[in-house]
DNA sequence: AAGACGAAAGTGGTTGA
DNA sequence: TCAACAACTTTCGTCTT
């Protein structure tokens, strides 16, 4: 008879049964019993019915009560930051003399006993630990230049490690292998920023990051969908300072392209440009072909050609001349 | 004077033999 | 590996507003 308070059923019992999602699938090695209940206060999960302990040291993820002012701040708060693959020890070690106010806690004999200690925490970190202290601080700087949002720097890290798991960087520089990351895992997103944006950054050049990319993308098996034009749009748009009228209507005449097969085997940024000068100019908000050109870098005679593919086409525009 | 237009030549990347 | 190819760029002269 195991001394288990959940199988007792009684008032003492701090035996809590299993979280929905995880009901059901576990089951008992022992007894083959279904009945497994997690005891929280114990940190195990347990059989119900024979008593055997399944898993113990189980981490505790939840909050521990609510605070009410900031002495209940420092005694009851006791999970930090959520783990984050964007840090190089996914946010949980510890480094020894990070700032400098805990120095002047010490005793100045003790001084040195602290720099010896800092200096050999650093030795010791592997090579592939510090690659990935300094792959990651490079871009986290990345990140936020492009504005990506935090979500978009997970993956990239994600994929990052994934690299430097199969040792993909060997015989290519890091900051390309970020850069290609980067470019593969905004397109996964939606939020895709041009080859020109992320070498302006990263100082790589356009070539070397689309070939990382392919071969990042080939060896990790992502697949490599054209992007769309679509999600340019609205960034484009913002840096143009144009309204949402005219993006709701650049987005109308970018479907209609699409289904006159306008679109394909062109590059991106110059359908969303082109899409987005009509646009503007029918909406009443004209920008110049070199403006638009600028920002989503191709050049007016691209723009040109687009447009009067477009214009050529869609019966929705054909009347954009008599409009003038 | 600035912007739009279009022709022509050049560039970098993909594709298929 | 190489040539063919399409998309895109660069450059430049002309036209329009």
């Amino acid at each position: 008879m195991p001394a288990l308070n959940a199988t007792g059923g009684g008032s003492a019992s701090t035996g809590v049964l299993l979280e929905k999602d995880m009901e059901g699938t576990l089951e008992c090695p022992e007894c083959g019993s279904k009945k497994i209940f997690k005891d929280k206060t114990r940190g195990e999960v347990v059989c119900a019915s024979c008593g055997l302990v399944i898993e113990d040291d189980m981490v505790d993820f939840s909050q521990e009560w609510r605070e009410f002012d900031s002495g209940d701040s420092d005694k009851k708060r006791r999970s930090g930051a959520p783990i984050s693959l964007a840090r190089h020890d996914k946010g949980i070690s510890t480094e020894i003399g990070m700032g400098y106010s805990d120095i002047f806690k010490l005793p100045a004999s003790k001084r040195p006993k602290f720099f010896r200690l800092k200096k050999w925490q650093q030795r010791i970190s592997t090579a592939t630990e510090r690659n990935l202290k300094y792959a990651l601080a490079e871009l986290k700087r990345y990140t936020s230049f492009l504005n990506l949002p935090h979500s978009v720097e997970e993956t990239i890290a994600l994929l990052y490690r994934k690299a430097v798991a199969k040792e993909l960087v060997r015989g290519r520089s890091m900051e390309s292998v970020i850069a290609g990351a980067l470019y593969a895992a905004c397109r996964e997103h939606g939020t895709p920023r041009t080859l020109d944006e992320i070498s302006e950054v990263s100082h790589v050049p356009k070539r070397e990051i689309g070939r990382t990319y392919r071969f990042l993308a080939r060896q990790v098996g992502l697949r490599i969908l054209p992007t769309d034009p679509a999600d340019y749009i609205p960034r484009f748009a913002s840096q143009l300072q144009l309204s949402g009228v005219v993006v709701t209507k650049a987005l109308e005449i970018l479907k209609q392209s699409k289904e006159k097969e306008l679109t394909s085997g062109r590059g991106p940024t110059g359908v969303a440009a082109a899409v987005l000068y009509i646009a503007a100019y029918m909406v009443g908000e004209k920008r110049t072909q070199r403006q638009v050109a600028d920002i989503a870098g191709v050049t007016e005679v691209t723009i040109r050609n687009r447009y009067k593919e477009l214009v050529r086409e869609l019966k929705t525009l054909t009347n954009l001349q008599i409009e003038e």
